[in-house]
DNA sequence: ATCGAAATTTAACGCGCGTAAACTTTATTA
DNA sequence: TAATAAAGTTTACGCGCGTTAAATTTCGAT
C-alpha cells in the first residue's frame, strides 16, 4: 500500500512538501506544528513509508522520549502486573518504555541503571529490590536522572514514592482477623530485602497493640526471592512443630502464604474460617494467584492500577515541567480487604 | 575515582594515547585489536569515565548489538523465566537484550516488532503468541530481521524454531500414568491459541491409541491468557456435573491444572495417587509454581535452559555468519516426568 | 484591505562515531 | 637481519537529524 520507502527526513521533506525543520519539529512534539500541517504531513505519512532513524533523532536531543521501568523480579506475576500497567501509560503518554527485571540481584540493579544512562531516558519509574539495593549507587544515578520510586522505598533514593499505605492495609486485614476469630500470628522472614516487610511488621505490631492484643511475629531464616519456598519449608517446619501461637497466620506477603497453604495441606491441616478448621491463613498484596490457592487465600489488595498511574503521572509532570520537587514527595496508596476462603 | 568525565571518542583517544579509528574498532569488538593495544585501552577506561555515545554509534552501523527478544506474556511465570534465561546468554555473548511483552495481544506482538525494527536489532528472538498472530505481518517482519522462534511454532515464520518435542513429552505422561492408574482424559482449551496445544492434543491421542486406550478430550470454552481461570470455571463445572470420562485428567498445561485443582479442592474431592483419592490430575511445563498446588502438581519439565541456550545460538550463528540457513530448521527438546503428589 | 504575530522556509552548522584509504609502525618468519 | 604481514595512525568524509538565525509566508483580527 505505501508504496515508495523514504530513506530520510530529506527525502520526506521533498516528496511531502513540507520543510525539513518543520518536519523535525512535528516527529518531537506533533502538537507543535499548525493543525493545518499537521495534517498534510500525517497526509504524506499515509502515503509514503518514512519513520526517523531512531538513532539519529536522539543523538543530540538533549532528552530523549525514552523512560525506563526497573522492577526487582520479573517472574513475580505482581511485579508484572504492575510493569504491565506503567508500561501502558508511558506509551500512551507518548513515551517508549524500556522494560528491565534486576532479577532479585542487586549488582543486576545497578547495572540497569547503567545501561538506562546510556540510552539518555527522560526518566525511570523504579521499583528498587530494597534493603540489599546499593542506595549510594542509587542515588548516583537519581541525581542524573529524574527517578520515582514505586513499591518499595527508600528514602534517599528518588524524587518522589508511590506505594501503598502498609499501615492502613495491615490495620484493616488484623482488624477483620481479630473479629472473626483469633488475633493473628505474623508470618515473616527474619530479615527480608524488602522495606514493605519492615513497614508491615510494624504495622502489625501496632495494630494488635492497639487492639489490645499481645502480638506474635514468627519469623523465619531464608534469604533471597524465593518466597513460595521459605513459606512452605517453615511453615511446615512451624506446623509439625506446633509452635504456632495463634490457630491465625497473618503472612507478610501473598507468596510466604503460598507455600504455608501448602505445607498445611500437605500436614493435612484444614485451613479455612468456617467450623472444622483448625488453622486460618491470610496473605497481603492479591497475587495473581491467591485465588487459586487451596483454599482460596484471603488478603488484602493493593491497587496495582493507581500506583501506576501516580507513578507515572508524577514523573511526566517533571519531565515536562523540566523541575524536580523541592522535597521528596511520598503518596501512600490504600488497600482493600479481599475476602476469600482461607480466613 | 574515575576523575575526569570525557564526552566523546576524540578526547578519550587524546588521553589514552590511542588512535580513534582503532578505539571504534575496541568498542565494536574488543578482540579485534592486539592483545596489547586492548590493555592499553582497558587501562585507560580504568582511569577515565569514557562511554561511547549509544545513538552515535548505532546510527550509522550496518548492524547494532542489539538483540530483541518478544514472548507472549510476561506476568506468565513461565515465560519470564525462559526470558530471563534468554536475557542472560545474549549478554553473555555481548549483545543487548530487548525484552518486549506482547500481552496476549497479536496487535501488541506487531507492535513489539515494529518498535523492534527501529533499533535495527542484529536479530530477533520470538516466542509468538501463536495461532491468534498475524502470520504475513510477522514473516514480513523476519524477511528484514533474522529471527528464531522458541516455544510455539509457526512453520511459515522465522528461520529456525526451538521448542519442545509435545510427542515425547505428552507421550511419557500418557505412558506414566496409564502404568499407575487409568488411563488418563485429557482436559484442554477447545480452541487454544497456542500451538503447542494442538500438538498435544494429538500427541495424547496417538499415545493413547498406541496402548490400545480410547482417548477423551474434554474441549471446554474460553479464549485468552487467564488459563488458571479456565481450568477453574470449567473444572468446577465438569466435576459437578459428574461427566469425567475417567477418574485421570491429563490437563494440557500447568496453568489450567492449577485452576483445576482448586475446583478439585473446593469441591471436595481429594486429589492423588494413593488410595483414598477421588481424582489424579497432571499437568505439562513444571510452571513455577507446580510445586507449591494442593496437591503438588505431577508434571512434565521443559527444559527451559536448554531451549533458551539453543535458540539463542542458532541466532547467534545467523548474525556471526550473517546468513540465513537454506531450510528452516527445527529443533524439538526432550521434557521429564517430574512425579509429584496429584498423580 | 492592513498589520502584526505566529508559523514556516532557507541555509547552514554541529553532534559523535563509522568507515575508508593511504601511510607508518610493530610483530612474525625465515 | 631483511622481508612480509598485521596492526595502528592520519586524514577525511558521511550518516541523519537537532537546532539556530534570518528571511519569508500565512493567518486571524482589526
Amino acid at each position: 500500500m505505501k508504496e515508495p520507502k523514504i530513506k530520510n527526513m530529506e527525502e520526506f521533506a521533498a516528496v511531502s512538501g513540507i520543510s525539513r525543520p518543520t518536519l523535525s519539529k512535528y516527529f518531537n512534539n506533533p502538537s507543535s506544528v499548525r493543525r493545518s500541517t499537521r495534517s498534510r504531513i500525517e497526509g504524506a505519512l499515509e502515503k509514503f513509508d518514512y519513520q526517523p532513524n531512531f538513532y539519529a533523532m536522539n543523538q543530540n536531543r538533549r532528552l530523549t522520549k525514552n523512560i525506563g521501568i526497573v522492577i526487582p523480579y520479573m517472574a513475580d506475576p505482581f511485579f508484572a502486573e504492575i510493569a504491565r500497567n506503567v508500561e501502558n501509560l508511558v506509551l500512551e503518554a507518548g513515551y517508549r518504555p524500556i522494560l528491565l527485571g534486576s532479577h532479585g540481584d542487586p549488582y543486576q540493579e545497578i547495572e540497569n541503571l547503567e545501561n538506562l544512562r546510556v540510552i539518555k531516558p527522560a526518566g525511570v519509574l523504579l521499583a528498587p529490590l530494597g534493603r540489599v539495593s546499593d542506595p549510594e549507587r542509587l542515588s548516583a544515578f537519581c541525581a542524573d536522572v529524574p527517578t520515582v520510586l514505586f513499591d518499595a522505598n527508600i528514602e534517599t533514593v528518588g524524587e518522589a514514592f508511590v506505594g501503598s499505605d502498609n499501615n492502613q492495609s495491615v490495620g484493616i486485614m488484623v482488624d477483620y482477623l481479630c473479629e472473626t476469630g483469633e488475633p493473628p500470628a505474623f508470618f515473616e522472614m527474619k530479615s527480608p530485602s524488602n522495606p514493605n516487610a519492615l513497614k508491615r511488621r510494624s504495622a502489625y505490631v501496632h495494630a494488635m497493640n492497639t487492639l489490645g492484643h499481645v502480638p506474635h511475629l514468627i519469623q523465619v531464616p531464608g534469604e533471597g526471592w524465593d518466597f513460595e519456598e521459605i513459606g512452605f519449608q517453615n511453615g511446615t517446619r512451624a506446623i509439625s512443630e506446633r509452635n504456632l501461637p495463634s490457630d491465625t497466620i497473618l503472612c507478610s506477603n501473598d507468596r510466604l502464604a503460598i507455600g504455608f497453604l501448602s505445607a498445611a495441606f500437605q500436614l493435612g491441616l484444614r485451613v479455612g474460617s468456617g467450623p472444622g478448621n483448625a488453622l486460618r491463613v491470610a496473605g497481603h498484596d492479591d497475587h495473581p494467584f491467591s485465588r487459586y490457592t487451596c483454599p482460596t487465600l484471603t488478603t488484602v489488595s493493593q491497587n496495582y492500577e493507581a500506583i501506576a498511574r501516580k507513578s507515572a503521572q508524577t514523573l511526566f509532570e517533571m519531565i515536562e515541567s523540566d523541575a524536580r520537587p523541592i522535597r521528596r514527595v511520598e503518596t501512600l496508596l490504600e488497600g482493600k480487604l479481599i475476602r476469600r476462603e482461607s480466613a
